[in-house]
DNA sequence: TATTGTTATACTCTATAACTATA
DNA sequence: TATAGTTATAGAGTATAACAATA
């Protein structure tokens, strides 16, 4: 009788939990999320906040609402973040003549410069964080990161 | 006057989020972990119940600081998993009589029975869900993951 | 003194539902 | 009716600090 059948194997050093991508995924991502963090404090910007200016500073005139749907998040969880931005004089947002129920999302002066030293910042944590990692090393991984969000876009559609 | 110097590019279709690992590594955890929650709703397990889980069958009498060192959580909030384990009747906490500080944490067979069958649930639905990758693309992405795992192991030591 | 398990507490991120004002 | 922004609320998950029992 095979004793593999009835009882899990015990394992000391190599888990198998090592073996699943969702348990390596999440141990990564919270890495990689606190140091970010870590880095960002000062300038007091969150991952998500981040992601919010950088995407106002570059796409001109977003609504609150395309940039949920960007960012995938919700509608309701995007105020908060606005509203951060917004009482720091990074984005301002514009009443739109043509749908007064919209707001255009436009970053000022002080938030497009705010949002160049983030990349900055943003840049050397990840090069200092995977500086074990080459260029192709690293590629590989945003592609292989990349082909998981595609999955689910496709299932969306 | 080189524009880039001063101005963000506009990005519309790919941005520049989309080149920070960081950005990737969240919108893809963010996709396997609800998933994994769709999947293991009807069995009560998030996922990290059952890694808690599944550390507790397979390596035998961990103590709970054992286990938030293994899981990389604290000790404080793995009293909550424990509890939930507990009143369900998958795991026990077990008196040691060599040192009175500490519980050894030992799954019943109704624990034991449990894991085999979430463990069969979770491949699943990586499998499915990773349906498009080679054995070997998942075992590069698993690989490359584990990598800023030890990364911050060695920033510990 | 140090460690184990525990409690209390708070913060972040997220989601759902319902509201309002527009369209 | 449907959509944009908003509010209220709740639920995970995490962290910190402090405590009692024990080493």
């Amino acid at each position: 009788m095979d004793q593999s059948e009835t009882m899990p194997q015990t394992d000391v050093m190599g888990s198998v939990l090592d073996t699943f991508v969702g348990y390596n995924l999440k141990r990564a991502y919270m890495i990689v999320d606190s140091d970010f963090r870590a880095v960002m404090a000062d300038k007091a910007l969150s991952p998500r906040v981040f992601s919010a200016l950088t995407l106002i500073a570059r796409v001109p005139n977003l609504t609150q609402s395309d940039l949920s749907r960007r960012l995938g998040i919700e509608r309701s969880g995007l105020v908060a973040i606005v509203d951060h931005l917004e009482g720091n004089g990074y984005v301002r947002r514009v009443p739109v003549p043509r749908d007064r129920r919209v707001h255009a999302l436009c970053a000022t002066d002080k938030g497009i410069a705010l949002h160049q030293e983030a990349v900055a910042l943003v840049r050397a944590h990840e090069d200092r964080l995977l500086s074990t990692f080459s260029d192709s090393e690293r590629q590989q991984l945003i592609s292989l990161l990349q082909r998981i969000r595609n999955i689910s876009e496709k299932d969306e559609a």
